[in-house]
RNA sequence: GGGCGGUUAGCUCAAUUGGCAGAGCGCCAGCUUUACACGCUGGAUGUUACAGGUUCGAGUCCUGUACCGCCCA
């Protein structure tokens, strides 16, 4: 065995063979207790970052653990399609061969996109695999595959038949750039520094006299050139300014469109001026106060962003150059009245971050609020539990107000909308497949609607679809509902709700029992990590550097349940140090040579062999209850704690003087059996080493893996199952604590640590004294020290000591002590005691502590007191003979 | 504007039901100690953001303030 781990061949080789040998596949045939999780699908076009990696740290975790435990566990893998952005992959490609997807019309198209997915989008999966993620690849699924593709029609069709899909002309979120509609969900408001522009409307004629001036109002909006679509102004009707105004008619500028002055409720009076111009069809308040109005509205732009014919002398000219041109057009009429600077919440296209735009089209929706109620009640009621739980608001918040759903994309690559309509006789119905005939007049001549499905109306199917839904069979009825969904918050109303009301509405039951919100992950300044700020760290990176194991340690270690985790480098150390030794400990172990093996014989153990047994105990039980509730940050310090400083620092150590002894069969019997134990513990978090060592330490055959070694269990196994005495185990952590102690105290002295003294422990009663003496050698080693005996010293003359709760240790060093220093080292001691003192005795002598505080606090403090007492005591014996020896040096 | 989260050691974070605040990293000192310098030994470091309140007792519960972050409108 090399001295340092070196894990790129090892962990290729591993994973390999765990595929090899079948052991991600989960068989519903087999029966048993199911276990499963689906992946959240990562898009086609992705490649793997930290918020992946950390994303599928935390399912491969939870999936290897209840693997080991028996449970017959899949992790369902897979890919979307991603609609919007794969086209926008496509088309770049094509842009470079000076070609649009008009050129190579529909069908080549989606052809080319397909192409383009064999070749490129298996790329993310190979990446997982590298991760070390334990999917169930036979089941790999795409949301384009023809089964997930049927789900997605036979869902259009359900919900078209129960009236709960519509088509309606509305204002949605539209990407120029895109060239689509756009959900709520996906039109993510950024804080924009913007200004607020202040426009003169001349008032035109009424029925009564001209009003004197000025003749005209002025009217506050952020964007300009929208106003060639006003078709009104409104003012609040509260708004006492303008009591006079409305029934006026206002001329628009540029256009010289006669508007209507309007009185809605829904006008603040505090923005700008109080008096608002209304564009139903570009801003989605306006088009409700159009509604309530009556108001035709007027689409002055293009799909693309440009102005169309309504725009007048603006048509055909971008968005951005008509704001400026308009605006210079104002000014020099002199109806620019002022400018002001001004921060507002722009909506920005979620794959291509270019300025959203609301736009009036036709567009399909889902009603969502009947789908909503039952997915409120689940959660409401527990079927469904979020961990943190404080997501549960966030979800019944999001849900409690939803709006419907837009699900129509103009693009080619997706879902093909399975509405069809008759060219003879007009008739529009929803079926799956490609009809021939028109149901109503027989007629042949029949077209497709021609936009596609929103890639989440696949995905939100997701947890059936991919097992085969809708056919009934064995593997749906098995595995779903599945039990954990892992993702991050970004997702919740994405994907989480929508899974949750189309899993009810389509199965009749919740997709998932848990969700599991992790946090986002972060530079080391707190920034997201993206990939246009460039501060991004690559996962695939930082493998090649320091393992998929020590990337996965690291980020359980530093990743606090459901907070967003800061990133740098340096983080991945923790891992890789953490592997090296671990590593070096079963080196350790396998220079000693290997245990006889059969069954532990308690009678054969010491305190330390005890002590360690029980620390194996807590560990165990502490990692699986933190498991249990996603605490994988504390499972995983509960096992760096125990290998590393229990087992490395302590145990080991007390092992190197044993295997010198009698005992030399046991002690290496029972290291390999903590090694053992702890290997499977560590096993979800860094798979790969811990499946070398394990064959390396041979505690399996060839065909065997510690990836399906059943999970420690204190029912089963000998050193699990052992009762371990209480006193034992405080007697060694006290043992502990008087080495550590005297290790102090040497080094406050300044004693060389390879210089051999020599020292006395006065125990502090006889049954300390009889372990003492058993361990004598051993303390004595731990300090490079003999114990010269454990009466304590014959003459208590000043001498450099130390109060332990095993005894007072004195080193008896002639005429190297400075008995000052000795002195300041003693009073300090004896000062911390008596604050501490005080403290209590305030609260013992107050009758309200007294009475009011329970029982078992009060007995405690007492406790505490008469232990620091006693402890000053004896310091203040030790004091008293360092100031008598002191005072004869002075005589002399 | 509404909601949520956060503010604890130099940094990143812990702290079960309220009972004298911990870890990792970093820092300082020492160390060829029978695996490990990706290591060993020891050490220092806190007005728990601020102001009130409840309580015998508050990092923890309540109210308010400030700042940071996220989500929604």
């Amino acid at each position: 065995m090399e001295k340092t781990y070196n894990p790129s061949a090892i962990e290729r080789a591993w994973y390999d063979r765990w595929q090899a040998a079948g052991l991600f596949h989960s068989d519903a045939g087999r029966g048993g207790e199911p276990y499963c999780i689906v992946i959240p699908p990562p898009n086609v076009t992705g490649i793997l970052h930290m918020g992946h990696a950390l994303n599928n740290t935390i399912q491969d975790i939870l999936v290897r653990w209840r693997r080991m435990q028996g449970r017959n566990t899949v992790w369902m893998p897979g890919t979307d399609h991603a609609g919007i952005a794969t086209q926008n992959v496509v088309e770049r490609a094509l842009r470079a061969e000076n070609r649009t997807r008009e050129d190579l019309g529909r069908e080549d198209f989606v052809e080319r996109v397909w192409r383009w997915r064999a070749e490129y989008g298996s790329t993310i999966i190979n990446q997982l695999k590298r991760l070390g993620a334990s999917c169930d690849w036979q089941r790999e699924r795409f949301t384009m595959d023809e089964g997930l593709s049927d789900a997605v029609a036979e869902v259009f069709v359900r919900l078209h038949a129960k009236g709960l899909i519509y088509r309606r002309n509305y204002i949605i979120n539209w990407c120029p750039r895109c060239h689509t509609a756009l959900s709520d969900e996906e039109s993510a408001h950024a804080p924009a520094r913007g200004k607020l522009y202040y426009i003169r409307y001349p008032l035109g004629a009424s029925g009564r006299r001209a009003a004197p001036p000025p003749d005209y109002v002025v009217v506050a909006t952020t964007r300009p050139e929208t106003l060639l679509g006003d078709v009104a102004v409104a003012v609040n009707p509260r708004d006492a300014r303008y009591r006079d105004l409305p029934g006026r008619v206002v001329t628009l500028p540029v256009l010289g469109r006669a508007l209507k002055v309007i009185r809605d409720d829904f006008v603040d009076p505090a923005f700008g001026t109080g008096v608002v111009k209304v564009t139903p069809a570009h801003d989605p308040n306006d088009f409700e106060m159009g509604l309530r109005h009556g108001l035709e509205p007027v689409n002055v732009m293009n799909g693309d962003g440009s102005m169309n014919e309504a725009a007048g002398p603006y048509a055909g000219m971008d968005r951005f150059e008509c704001r400026k041109r308009i605006l210079k057009q104002l000014e020099d009429e002199g109806l620019l009245e002022k400018v002001e600077d001004h921060e507002h919440a722009v909506g920005h296209c979620y794959r291509c971050d270019c300025v959203v735009e609301p736009r009036l089209s036709l567009q399909w929706f889902v009603k969502m609020k009947p789908l909503a109620a039952p997915a409120i009640e689940a959660v409401k009621d527990g079927r469904v539990v979020f961990v943190p739980a404080r997501w549960t608001k966030v979800y019944l918040e999001w849900m409690e107000n939803i709006r419907d759903w837009c699900i129509s994309r103009q693009i080619w690559w997706g879902h093909r909308i399975p509405v069809f309509t008759c060219g003879a006789c007009g008739k529009e119905w929803a079926q799956k497949g490609r009809p021939e005939t028109c149901p109503q007049c027989g007629g042949g001549k029949i077209e497709q609607d021609p936009d596609v499905l929103d890639t989440w109306f696949s995905s939100w199917l997701w947890p059936f679809s991919t097992f085969g839904w809708p056919d009934d069979n064995p593997d749906l009825r098995f595995y779903y509902p599945t039990h954990d969904l892992v993702t991050a918050s970004e997702i919740i109303f994405f994907w989480v709700a929508r899974m949750i009301m189309a899993g009810l509405e389509f199965m009749g039951d919740v997709p998932f029992r848990r969700v599991y919100i992790h946090g986002t992950v972060r530079d080391d300044a707190g920034l997201k990590m993206s990939k246009s700020l460039g501060n991004s760290i690559d996962p695939l990176t930082v493998i090649d550097e320091f393992s998929a194991d020590a990337l996965r340690f690291s980020l359980m270690m530093i990743t606090a349940t459901g907070q967003d985790v800061f990133i740098s480098k340096q983080k991945f150390e923790i891992g890789r140090n953490f592997g090296t030794k671990i590593w070096n400990a079963a080196r350790f172990m396998r220079l000693q040579g290997k245990p006889a093996g059969g069954p532990l014989d308690p009678a054969r153990l010491s305190a330390d062999d005890m002590h360690i047994i029980a620390k194996l105990q807590a560990a165990a039980r502490d990692c699986a209850s933190n498991l249990e509730r996603c605490r994988l940050n504390d499972a995983a310090a509960v096992l760096y704690e125990f290998v590393w400083h229990q087992f490395c620092d302590w145990y080991v150590e007390y092992a190197k003087d044993a295997l010198g002894g009698p005992n030399r069969d046991d002690v290496l019997d029972l290291m390999d059996r903590v090694l053992h134990t702890a290997l499977r513990l560590l096993h979800p978090f860094m798979p790969f080493l811990t499946e070398e060592l394990w064959h390396a330490m041979g505690y399996g055959g060839a065909d065997e893996f510690i990836m399906t070694a059943p999970w420690p269990d204190p029912a089963r196994e000998d050193a699990l199952k052992l009762e371990v005495d209480a006193g034992t185990v405080q007697y060694v952590e006290e043992k502990h604590a008087l080495i550590t102690a005297v290790r102090a105290l040497r080094g406050d002295l300044g004693i060389a640590p390879s210089k051999d003294i020599r020292l006395y422990i006065e125990p502090r009663d006889a049954k300390v004294k009889e372990r003492l003496t058993a361990d004598a050698a051993a303390v004595g080693r731990r300090l490079n020290a003999e114990i010269a005996g454990l009466a304590g010293p014959r003459r208590k003359k000043a001498m450099p000591s130390v109060v332990c709760a095993l005894g007072t240790v004195y080193l008896p060093l002639e005429g190297v002590v400075d008995a000052e220093a000795e002195s300041r080292r003693l009073s300090a001691e004896i000062e911390k005691a008596d604050k501490y003192l005080a403290g209590v005795g305030r609260k013992l002598r107050s009758v309200e502590f007294m009475t009011r505080a329970p029982r078992e606090v009060v007995e405690r403090q007492k406790a505490q007191r008469e232990e620091v007492l006693e402890r000053k005591a004896k310091l203040e014996t030790l004091l008293k003979a360092v100031t008598e020896t002191r005072r004869s040096a002075a005589k002399k």
